[in-house]
DNA sequence: CTGTTAGCGCGTTCAG
DNA sequence: CTGAACGCGCTAACAG
């Protein structure tokens, strides 16, 4: 039994046509009326027509709205995947940037392989996106040249490619702010535990960390640097080999919270504490670092500040200028860092 | 400089008619041979047309179809967070479990407020989603009455309200499971950090907990149970608690992996370790829990076929019988448990 | 400011 | 099986 509202009842869903009868206008005077992007009138009928469309329960119908006005009002996030925190981090700033700007973000998975970053690209190209958005970069990456040379919008966050349109952290910055602080405990001999050679910002972090090191006047040892992914496991690896390796290691950097994660396994299993025996930094400051028995001091990233700046570049009218823009990251010192004891 | 591939080049986008016109046929045969919805013909014409299309690039404007068809093929997913891992998994498993039945999940957050979920459903709906997974479920649930009453297809997943369409783990089971775990180890006083008391996943793990307890002979001590969230600092909290209340303690039992994180930090702040002192046990086997310096005894969930079996129900041409459908958990003994040290 | 008109690109009648 | 014609609901262009 439908309710009557006292109109005549529309069969299925409310049309701009139901809200304009009701009102008593036209139906290009409704739609101008409810456009969103117009500033909102304030005349009379204009008020009269939204409270009708409210009463009447009326909601544009997106599709046919988007068939007209060429654009969906969709944005495509690409990542490698929602559950890596770091990532699920970035996509919810990115939903609520969006959000701010009237739009919606939609996001697909790469598990960090290029074909799949393809395949991603080109499922939400198909669902109608107005831009994408990927944090799957890679320097010198295929898909991003093809992107641009078919005229699709799109900005890369968090990883760039060194030359297209981004919003990414400072990781150099970052990188040196995390060795710097272990510098500053006393810390001599600092291990770096980095990520792959493919993401800008596992490299950036890298050279943060060598520069902090030149400006200690302390040496950048080939044996205090191991590449890893960004897997806890990984970083496991990564902290067994630098104990190996390197006797009286008192300093660890991770350029990733997990790798951090990773590494705190290893240390324990050589039976040596943190912050007791080694000092360890993070990347990201993703929730768990701080809930940790022994809270992690991690480099805390801006991700609402990088998603705000990547829809603004994206969704600008004519495109930018400067086309990398950097986030400043804030080293959060917690427990897992202390100074030096003395020999 | 477009390029030239012999045909006459469209000036936009590759329509439906430039396929019909390149392949000499109407575009209704176009849409037809296109329509993944019946069964491919292969009849020759058929087969020039897909070839036709594939060469010009042509991809349906799902703005135009989702206009016509009255569906647009995207299913929406409401969960509280995507940084809590277990959720995420839950929403990489549904994007996969649409992928394969040719649709789209795309999600929104509700940070676990109600208020937040109606924004979520609204939101998701103007979007012109055909149906809704809602893991977000209380019992009682006025949202879910609403979506009822208005007609909008919708199931329940991981959390139930008891009575609507819901895919969900066997949680009592599961409870069960992990409690007769401890108990065949020899563990007598088990303690439980419980959920929060609108989650169905919380209630029933905790009567699994409890069957476990009754069927060994075991009481069923107020004292050792408490209620936490599902956040890590929740979790320390319930450790701390219940490890200052019962003396004797050797088991603990928390509903929720990251629980079970917290825990580990309580434990080790009062000076016991794991699995040394205290057995612990946790639930959902995220990712982190087989890394951690102890790795975590924990209840898997199969949440690729909770998935599954969702979409299933939610894309049913009839409404299902049985409402709800229950996936059975298992037991991953790792590290965290081990036989309770004799008198 | 308002209304009229003309499609957007597609899927689905319906007649052949 | 095929094609012609219609219209989904909306917005843009234009005219008043």
């Amino acid at each position: 039994m439908a309710q009557d509202d006292g109109t005549k009842a529309p069969a299925g869903r409310v049309t701009i046509l139901d809200v304009a009868r009701a009102a008593g206008v036209s139906k290009s005077s409704v739609s101008r009326f409810l456009d969103e992007r117009l500033p909102k009138s304030q005349s009379e009928t204009a008020k009269r027509v939204r409270k009708v469309a409210e009463e009447l329960g009326y909601v544009r119908d997106v599709s046919a709205a988007s068939l007209r006005r060429g654009k969906t009002g969709m944005i495509g996030v690409i990542v490698p995947r929602l559950t890596d925190t770091v990532m699920a981090m970035l996509y919810e700033a990115l939903q609520r940037a969006a959000a701010r700007r009237q739009h919606f973000a939609i996001v697909a998975t790469t598990d960090d392989t290029p074909e799949a970053a393809r395949i991603a690209a080109e499922t939400l190209l198909q669902r109608g996106v107005d831009g994408l958005v990927l944090s799957t970069a890679r320097t010198e990456d295929p898909l991003i040249a093809e992107l641009a040379q078919r005229g699709v919008a799109h900005v890369l966050a968090v990883r760039t490619d060194g030359k297209s349109l981004s919003s990414v952290g400072d990781d150099e910055m970052g990188g040196y702010l995390a060795t710097r602080h272990l510098i500053d405990l006393g810390h001599r001999k600092i291990g770096l535990i980095g990520g792959p050679s493919y993401a800008s910002s596992a490299l950036g972090r890298l050279a943060g960390y060598k520069r902090a090191l030149t400006e200690a006047g302390l040496p950048v040892d080939p044996a205090l640097m191991v590449e890893a992914s960004f897997s806890i496991t990984s970083g496991a690896d990564a902290a067994r080999t630098l104990l190996a390796r390197n006797e009286g290691l008192t300093g660890l950097f991770a350029v990733n919270d997990n790798t951090a994660i990773g590494a705190l396994s290893a240390i324990h299993e050589a039976g040596l504490s943190v912050p007791e025996d080694i000092s360890l930094v993070g990347y990201n400051d993703i929730p768990i670092t701080a809930k940790l028995p022994v809270p992690l001091t991690t480099v805390h990233v801006p991700f609402d500040q990088i998603a705000t700046e990547a829809l603004e570049i994206l969704l600008a009218d004519e495109p930018d200028t400067d086309n990398i823009r950097k986030a400043m990251p804030t080293l959060i010192p917690r427990k897992s860092t202390r100074a030096i004891k003395q020999a």
